[in-house]
RNA sequence: GGCCCCUUCGUCUAGCGGUUAGGAUCCAUGGUUUUCAUCCAUGUUACAGGAGUUCGAGUCUCCUAGGGGUCACCA
């Protein structure tokens, strides 16, 4: 049984590299038939918000990422948390240290100076004299003092890290609340995680939640730290970079499975492969395939795998989509059409909108400059024969449309430029877009020679 | 600064001692298309540098450089 779990401190949005990481410990968990747990990290500090938690679900709901059970939240469980503060204590693990901070502060001014690693000296470690008046302890921990603290990174590899880099490091602070490293050892262990992933900046908090681990007598897990995303040059992605949040992806019109496509690829690989299905992940993630260096974010291929998506999507579903952008073709009997005219034309579905808005909002006003390579001296007298064209002909399908253009193209002995420049820019008012026979097919002859003769109107004027 | 991790086309990556170093994206060109897009084809571009080990190194070892992470009574 496989269980893994999600962590997250809500102090904001969900960010993209945490979504990555939560991605990779879900589909690890799915592919097990393991637990996926969401465990709320609260301990106190004035950051938390309950809108953060609200958002963070919010995105999970959104991408389709489910946990298995009540999300956990670790302002619950100081009980617990001080259960076992007194334990260590009652066993001589952990110890009450004196130190103030003032002197705390002026022994790493010291060590620096010295250019010596900052690090608490231990100095109330075997205390057993009075302690000073006034001052409310903390806990400390007494972390092993010599040799190596060691464990295998799923994904790193052997990680060895010297004794000496670890010290008694505070486990509850003045007022008794429990520091981070602290209770993450004990929930982990006690929610019974066996892989833990998570971003490699905790890389340096495993060794001391592994003192936790071992002064209670629990199981270490699995960990596999993955590495950072950056930004295009190579630098810690922040909000200069552009979205971070995930929910602003929603907004800027991406499929949630296109982000997800694009981010399981992002620092893991199965092969050649490139597109995967949230089906084809949990088959075949494996996080010994997760990549040890970091790797940079870049759109690019985010907005490839989603006009990929956008291009496979059912149409009920687009449609349903697409309410949100400001077009509700749902119930328009002519949605096939539309979407099949526009869908390979749009990358999000903010783009996608705005190419179906063309074609169902007449045009109010014509490029001048397309205008005049459109509209030539005899394009009124082509535009004329054409529609007259169009009324007798009988149209059951776009086919039938271009039918009528090469009658047109035939009848005058013109290219077909001829026509379909001026034709489009009459419709839409733009020298690109979809193909015309499916426009018209949208718009239906009524509408379609409306907007010929307004722009014909309008070149007169 | 100490410690730890990382380093293949611009980007995401394959490679697990013997390959013309592969794929994808991007870009360019050509084809398809009335246009644009899609689609198809073709092309440019990479093993950070230096020593070793080996018959043979992108793959193993060491050094250098660069990048990242971390050093809290934050999480």
């Amino acid at each position: 049984m496989i269980t893994t779990r999600f962590a997250p401190s809500p102090t904001g949005y969900l960010h993209i590299g945490g979504l990555r990481t939560s991605l990779f410990s879900w589909l690890w968990a799915r592919k097990n038939e393991g637990q996926f747990l969401l465990r709320i990290e609260d301990t106190d500090l004035a950051r938390n918000s309950e809108e953060a938690v609200e958002a963070i679900l919010k995105a999970f709901d959104w991408v389709g990422m489910s946990y298995d059970g009540e999300a956990i939240f670790q302002s619950k469980r100081f009980n617990l948390y001080k259960k076992y503060i007194e334990q260590l204590l009652e066993e001589g693990k952990a110890y009450k240290c004196y130190m103030t901070k003032d002197e705390l502060t002026a022994l790493r001014e010291e060590q620096m100076a010295k250019g010596e690693r900052t690090r608490y000296d231990g100095r109330y470690r075997d205390f057993t004299g009075t302690p000073p008046e006034g001052v409310e302890p903390v806990i400390r921990i007494k972390a092993p003092q010599e040799g190596m603290i060691s464990f295998n990174d799923g994904v790193k590899g052997e990680i060895n890290i010297a004794a000496t880099e670890v010290d008694d490091f505070v486990i509850a602070r003045a007022g008794g609340v429990p520091t981070y490293n602290f209770v993450v050892a004990i929930d982990d262990a006690q929610m019974g995680l066996t892989d833990v992933i998570r971003g490699d900046d905790h890389l340096y908090n495993t060794p001391k939640q592994i003192v936790v681990y071992e002064a209670l007598g629990f199981k270490i897990p699995n960990f596999y730290h993955v590495a950072m995303i950056n930004n295009e040059k190579g630098k810690k992605l922040s909000k200069r970079d552009g979205a971070t949040d995930v929910m602003e992806y929603k907004t800027l019109g991406y499929l949630p499975e296109a982000l997800l496509n694009f981010l399981v690829r992002l620092g893991w690989s199965h092969g050649d492969q490139e597109i995967f299905s949230v089906e084809e992940m949990i088959e075949l993630f494996d996080p010994k395939d997760i990549n040890k260096s970091s790797s940079n974010y870049n759109l690019d291929k985010l907005l490839w795998l989603n006009a990929h998506y956008i291009k496979n999507k059912p149409h009920d579903e687009l449609a349903e989509l697409l309410v949100d952008f400001g077009v509700d073709i749902r119930e328009n009997d002519k949605r096939d059409l539309i979407l099949n005219a526009t869908k390979e034309r749009g990358k999000t579905l903010v783009e996608l909108a705005s190419q179906i808005n063309l074609i169902l909002n007449a045009p109010t006003e014509y490029n001048a400059k397309n205008f005049k390579k459109a509209f030539k001296e005899d394009t009124p007298e082509i535009l004329n024969t054409f529609m007259k064209l169009l009324k007798e002909a009988d149209l059951n399908e776009v086919a039938d449309y271009h039918k009528v253009m090469e009658a047109v193209v035939e009848q005058k002995e013109i290219g077909f430029g001829k026509i379909g420049m001026p034709l489009r820019v009459s419709l839409l008012g733009s020298m690109t877009g979809s193909g015309l026979d499916e426009i018209m097919a949208i718009l239906g002859v009524d509408e379609t020679i409306k907007r010929i003769n307004k722009a014909i109107e309008f070149i007169n004027v």
